[in-house]
RNA sequence: GCGGGCGUAGCUCAGUGGUAGAGCGUCACGUUGCCAACGUGAAUGUCGUGAGUUCAAGUCUCAUCGCCCGCUCCA
């Protein structure tokens, strides 16, 4: 039975083999960003390239992608980031608890017309603390800057404002004209993309699970109104699935469907995969969203080019511009879609599976950390899924002397071409196992006095500690079948 | 940002005003023939950082940085 791993068993771990450290931890480190070390980045990149291998390497309907992480600052105008990212929030000051202005509800139902937009006033007289109650208890409203914002042009005198992406998306909705008028691929099909995103979280969280920079995972999947929901039902299964297949144990793993009034302005149906991570009070917290974004972004980003000379004639100020309305044959825009073979015109709906890199790694280290009593000896080990296992063999002499090493360096030396390997000839072979279980090293091989008689080694397994022999022509192909790769 | 807890060796921690420690880990040599063996030896600290009180601060005070828990938010 596996032992229930602490997240501080696991930020320790993390330290001491070298997954992951705290950013700039010699000044004191700084919030909420982290380093991954050398096991942690091979971790880490093992975990994209599942990801990868899943979503694009193995369908001939989705192609990859990889943008700049500085876009047009109308693409965050279009996108509805630049207004909707930059919340006010307010305290209350009878119980404390923090509230998002235009999250209020008034003391009094008013009869009043909702306001099509709604308006940011600061007069919080009549509204209610979500918490406590009380009305009107609420102190002035705090504006917080959600997008990273930076300066592109050396001349001081000259620069423009650009924002850091707050997510991976709308680079791909930017690019999709491109990619249709680049390649020969037809709707239904998807842009993936991985890579870095940032934003300026009120809150930070637990280790790695919510930092201010963190990588992001994303598919827009684009297809025709009208088959989106089954698409979503399509995508859905398949990310829930690849968790489970990479080792994520079924019973901490669960979807979580959003209810219709926390779905974001621009989600038709949201679903989460959520993952039961082992801090705050033993929640689930989300791995995954799976969002019907509809045919929103691309819809928006046809009314951000009509919208051009507005921007240039008030000097790029973002806040003095309002986003032109939508042509009424925004069907013949440039982001639409036209279908040969119906010879239908519409703006493809998106579903869109968005995944966090650094959760998933995070998950993945939780979920395969375990605890056991060997002769009375605790095992350290993790048990990674092959493909995730940051080394993926370790090679040994038995003992240090009789031509061991030698035959084991000259395996190593092969085997390095293919897997990532680690050669270990320092101190007793029962110690080189259990550091390469604390590694999640699923394979040793071991040189021992028979080798040298009958060219074949030990290998080890992991899990179970039991031992095989292979003949060292073997050793390769061995591994192959073993680790699937 | 607010409230609570915490910060001493790579890791886990002891040290309540008087010479900075232990276990594990790491390294070297010897020994060792399959699961964290043993022996000998070694390296490793701005006691998170900065001020203050004191003859004397890891220890007391203040500030600051960082981590964990809660509020809140999200991939």
């Amino acid at each position: 039975m596996a032992k229930l791993a602490r997240l501080d068993d696991i930020v320790s771990l993390c330290k001491r083999r070298g997954f992951i450290y705290q950013s700039s931890e010699i000044y004191g480190g700084l919030a909420s960003c982290y380093d991954y070390g050398p096991l942690g980045a091979e971790l880490k990149r093992n975990v994209r390239n599942a990801w990868w291998k899943h979503v694009v390497q193995m369908r001939e309907d989705v192609v990859g992608l990889d943008c700049s992480i500085l876009m047009h600052p109308m693409v965050w105008k279009a996108s509805g980031h630049a207004d909707k990212f930059a919340d006010l929030v307010t305290v209350c000051k009878k119980c404390g608890t923090r509230s998002r202005v235009d999250h209020l509800q008034d003391s009094k139902p008013s009869n009043a017309p909702v306001p099509a937009e709604p308006q940011q006033s600061q007069d919080l007289s009549g509204k209610v603390c979500p918490a406590c109650g009380a009305v009107g208890q609420f102190g002035q409203p705090m504006a917080f800057k959600l997008m990273f914002e930076t300066q592109m042009g050396a001349n001081v005198d000259d620069t423009m404002t650009l924002f850091l992406r707050p997510e991976t998306a709308q680079g791909i909705f930017a690019n999709f004209r491109n990619v249709l008028d680049s390649t020969r691929i037809k709707v239904p099909f998807g842009i993936a993309q991985i890579g870095k995103s940032f934003r300026n979280e009120v809150t930070t969280k637990a280790f790695i699970f919510r930092t201010r920079e963190f990588e992001q995972a994303e598919l827009e999947f684009f297809c025709k109104p009208g088959t989106d929901e089954s698409w979503f039902e399509h995508w859905k299964q398949q990310r829930f699935n690849w968790y489970l297949e990479y080792g994520i144990k079924k019973e901490n793993l669960r979807f979580r469907e959003h209810e219709k009034d926390e779905l974001a302005h621009y989600a038709k149906a949201c679903v989460d995969v959520e993952y039961k991570f082992p801090f705050g009070s033993g929640d689930w917290q989300e791995l995954e969203g799976i969002a019907n974004r509809t045919d929103y972004d691309l819809r928006q980003h046809q009314r951000g080019i009509r919208t051009m000379n507005d921007w240039y004639e008030n000097k790029g100020d973002l806040t003095k511009i309002a986003l032109r309305q939508e042509s009424e044959d925004y069907l013949k825009g440039p982001l639409a879609y036209f279908d040969e073979e119906t010879r239908e015109r519409y703006v493809p709906y998106v579903i869109e599976p968005s995944a966090g890199i650094d959760r998933s790694t995070l998950a993945f280290l939780v979920d395969a950390y375990d605890e056991e009593q060997v002769n009375n000896e605790q095992r350290n080990l993790l048990r990674f899924h092959p493909a995730l296992a940051p080394v993926k063999a370790g090679v040994f002499p038995l003992v240090k002397k009789d031509g061991m090493p030698e035959i084991a360096m000259n395996i190593y030396n092969d085997l390095k071409k293919y897997f990532t390997v680690f050669y270990d000839e320092k101190a007793a072979v029962g110690r080189r196992y259990r550091r390469q279980d604390e590694a999640g090293t699923p394979y040793c091989i071991t040189v021992d006095g028979q080798s040298r008689e009958d060219n074949t080694v030990t290998v080890r397994e992991r899990d179970s500690m039991e031992q095989t022999r292979v003949h060292i022509d073997q050793v390769k192909t061995y591994l192959r079948e073993k680790l699937d790769l």
